[in-house]
DNA sequence: GATGAATGAGGATTCATTCAT
DNA sequence: TATGAATGAATCCTCATTCAT
């Protein structure tokens, strides 16, 4: 965590320094960020940057943290309808994170590259892993429970399938729609009739490999 | 390309080298990786190293090569029927992804690194992305035209559908089974009910999801 | 340039490196010049000299920045006589040329080595280049209007006469007057009759071969 | 010296590796001059240049002996007429200097190297600059003696114009010849109408300046 | 006599972190 | 609290020379 010195920071200065940082790891590797950068370009000094931070990872727990909260706090601020579906839950959820994706886009890289970096320092990777898969594994369970879920399926194996598609299919429609695309950013991008037809497609596929068979 | 002193070695001394070239770039991206380390592992002279190879980009392609042609040798030794269908098609080629993973690890990992890093020199990043998307995307096309997948399906989402779960399936698979094992290795691993069923359940949903729709 | 840290130094310490910088530069052409050698000897940590300056070319260009002020300091503070022609102007530029390069003489040696070298990063050699050669070209060019310099003269000829002169009269005349001289240095070498001498028949040795035939 | 096992090779494959030595001498300083690339490109073995030379300081020492040889021998086969004056005799090694340098660049550019390192070893570079100055006295001495350069000069300080000239005159010569020249090489290039003028004027100008006064 | 693999000190440069002011 | 200079281990890479075969 941030030392109480960085939160005793005039609002302005903070922001700029978060700013800057979620630049620097969105673009780079943990490895490859440069603390000497961050520093440089938001005229702080070097020794400052200690007196706020414990060391270069206390900054990137930082931000992925903060990361989290925005992404928690967005869906508080698009609540899904109470009584909807498992599936319609997923196109909430997807849909949701797609949105916050073409809205904060450094936030969702340094998430991201976090999750597939395997350089993550100790238990931040463990926890985002055990916390996506168990996330999945309780929509299933409930999935199953209501008759929204093919309940003969491995529960575990079916919540792998929603997390990875659910992690991969933002990535691929941002850049799917962005191709012939001058660089129409944020919602908009996602509003229109080709964007709606392949989110259709993608959720019925899901649905049809993962939903409850009717019985004939 | 390693230089013609490093093919003149001793069989043994060259092996040597190799394995712990794999084990550093295996478990480091290319940035990472340290020639310091492997030559001190090695327990020969910095200068060695360079007699042998032209640097460490050049090393890094080379392990990348036999990675590719240990893979390609894998696949002719396990060849398809040639007359199954699409998913029996994908069933085969996921399945010894999976095997060709357990069996040899290291090169899995380092080819993956490779693809996910950005950082691939030059022709090879190309090379893999496009290989993958466009290889998925004809298997699709062929599956639609054969009737094997629903042919209202975009084939382009269809042949993301593919290349994502082709690509996570086998690591989640293997994390799954490796869970309270011991540390069974290679095919044994994948050689039990229980692999067979998640494996199953798997390519039914893929088929569900992606297959033509029986005229009712 | 060097960076803003370096010019913070105490100015003791500061000197102390130049000091030591000059003399290694002095002593090797740039690629042969070892800042290892140069930390080693300041007793100052590798990471600290690369506080200090960009890198070895930044630190070398600094010197001969030095240099360059230098010289044009003392010329300004020995300024020729407005009145004087051509030759008296040469015999001006030359002694001034000497008695520079016998009190610095690292300053002069780097820059000697740095227009010999064909290293020169950019600018600076077609820079020194052209500086001297256009110099002595616009010389000659007064002087033949003026009617010092024999008018029949090819005028790149005749600079080329004035700038290997130049270049190598200095380094010429102060070996050999430190020849059997225990080692006196800076101006008192030069203020002896024998000295005095010498460049008389040097300056005259040119007038008579450059200089403009009296019609008989 | 190189070792006797040198001198035993058969005499095209020695031929070989000197070319390729000159080349790479020619263009490098010293230190900058790469015995692996020359081992490289004459395809011998990195231990069998050992056993020819003592070291990279004796292969250079050869060559420049090499070079030394081959001008004494051009000069014998150019002879001078041997009733002429002093200036003449000068025009005469000057343009033979130029000659042998246009034909045999590589030696001359050796040399030049050499005289102009100061990082040659140790006794090579007193030894040329020694050599030069003082062929140069001596003939500043005869030309005094027989009434052909002013008696009243300082021989030293005489021998130093003829010796700076005569070693920049060429390669100013070349340069400017070349300038504005496809390509033309070896003597033609000096045998133009301008050459021939510039050569006079150069020539002209050591006269007037160092030549004995006619009486008044 | 020929080979070519092995050596290892040396080169420049980077960067997170510490510490005295 | 803020500063920013100091650190030094670590990075990749080069090259003349040696020595066992």
């Amino acid at each position: 965590m941030p030392k109480a010195t960085f939160f005793n920071l005039p609002e302005a200065k903070r922001q700029h320094i978060i700013e800057l940082a979620l630049a620097e790891f969105a673009e780079n590797d943990f490895d490859q960020a440069s603390i000497s950068r961050i520093v440089a370009r938001a005229g702080i000094a070097k020794g400052s940057f200690y007196q706020y931070f414990e060391n270069k990872e206390d900054l990137h727990a930082y931000l992925l943290a903060l990361g989290a909260e925005a992404k928690a706090q967005f869906l508080k601020d698009n609540p899904p309808d109470p009584q909807m579906g498992t599936f319609a839950y997923i196109r909430w959820l997807s849909q949701a994170g797609i949105v916050f994706e073409l809205e904060r886009p450094q936030l969702s890289q340094i998430a991201y590259r976090a999750v597939r970096s395997g350089t993550l320092p100790k238990e931040m990777q463990a926890l985002a892993k055990a916390g996506s898969t168990s996330f999945f594994r309780q929509l299933v369970e409930q999935g199953q429970a209501h008759g929204d879920i093919d309940a003969t399926l491995d529960p575990d194996l079916a919540a792998f399938f929603f997390n990875v598609i659910f992690n991969e299919l933002g990535s691929y429609l941002i850049h799917r729609l962005q191709q012939g695309d001058g660089g129409a950013n944020g919602r908009s991008l996602f509003e229109t009739p080709e964007a709606a037809h392949l989110f259709n497609q993608a959720l019925h596929i899901l649905a049809s490999g993962l939903g409850a068979k009717e019985p004939t």
